[in-house]
DNA sequence: CCTCTATTTAACTGTTTAGTTGATTGGAGG
DNA sequence: CCTCCAATCAACTAAACAGTTAAATAGAGG
């Protein structure tokens, strides 16, 4: 799958769109949670301690991209991770950050000796 | 290297953080651009036909988290991708974005027959 | 020292968007 | 039909941030 050079503008608006997704706490500490598996809205907002509105929208928002898939099961809505490929992304990010915070931490050591 | 799970708070700001950084049209085609090779900030400026400042605060922005680096030169600053792993999240993205694209068309084309 | 050019910084503006509050929908069960 | 509960929707507020304009910094060369 080649990817053309330059990238054709509504592209990159797609791509924007997804990296913005992720890029918000809230919706990384969902994602890691639904790592575990499926999970209702209320779940979710308890287990995050915040509101039902608050995370209904984040999940609303990246079912709306294609990372969550629903199902509706009597009063409750199940979410999902359809997406797989976050996870790979996830990882690539987190290793460059703890990259980023060891090389930090040996800033901070050099200093303090 | 096991991440840890749940994910500290700390590093799940770092994670958005450069998420939301990556997650801007403008970054995104400068990250295409520079793939290239590195550049002045008069050159993406002109490539990109955008203002030399709006530029230069974007180079800084990934910069600072990282994702570029830069080395002056008389009174050019040339910036480079010094985390090469950008370029597999963007391809990760692409490969997503692509796939929405297809499944897309192969709806519209479906509702047009 | 003066000027020119490249880059950065600062202050301001408008837009986007996360979070809250309150109302609405819709299924489950008496 | 009425009530309860989960989820969504709608309107609002506040904060984050992209882009612009104007000023400041810094090196190159006369």
């Amino acid at each position: 799958m080649a990817l053309p050079h330059p990238l054709p503008d509504d592209l990159v608006e797609l791509i924007a769109r997804r990296f913005r997704v992720i890029g918000e706490p809230m919706r990384v500490r969902l994602l890691d949670r639904l790592r575990d598996g499926e999970a209702t809205v209320s779940e979710l907002a308890e287990a995050l301690a915040a509101s039902q509105q608050n995370i209904s929208k984040h999940l609303s928002v990246m079912a709306d991209v294609g990372i969550l898939g629903r199902r509706k099961e009597g009063n409750h809505v199940y979410y999902r991770i359809v997406d797989e490929g976050v996870f790979a992304l996830c990882d690539q990010v987190c290793g460059a950050v703890q990259e980023q915070l060891r090389t930090l931490n040996e800033l901070v050591e050099s200093v303090g000796r």
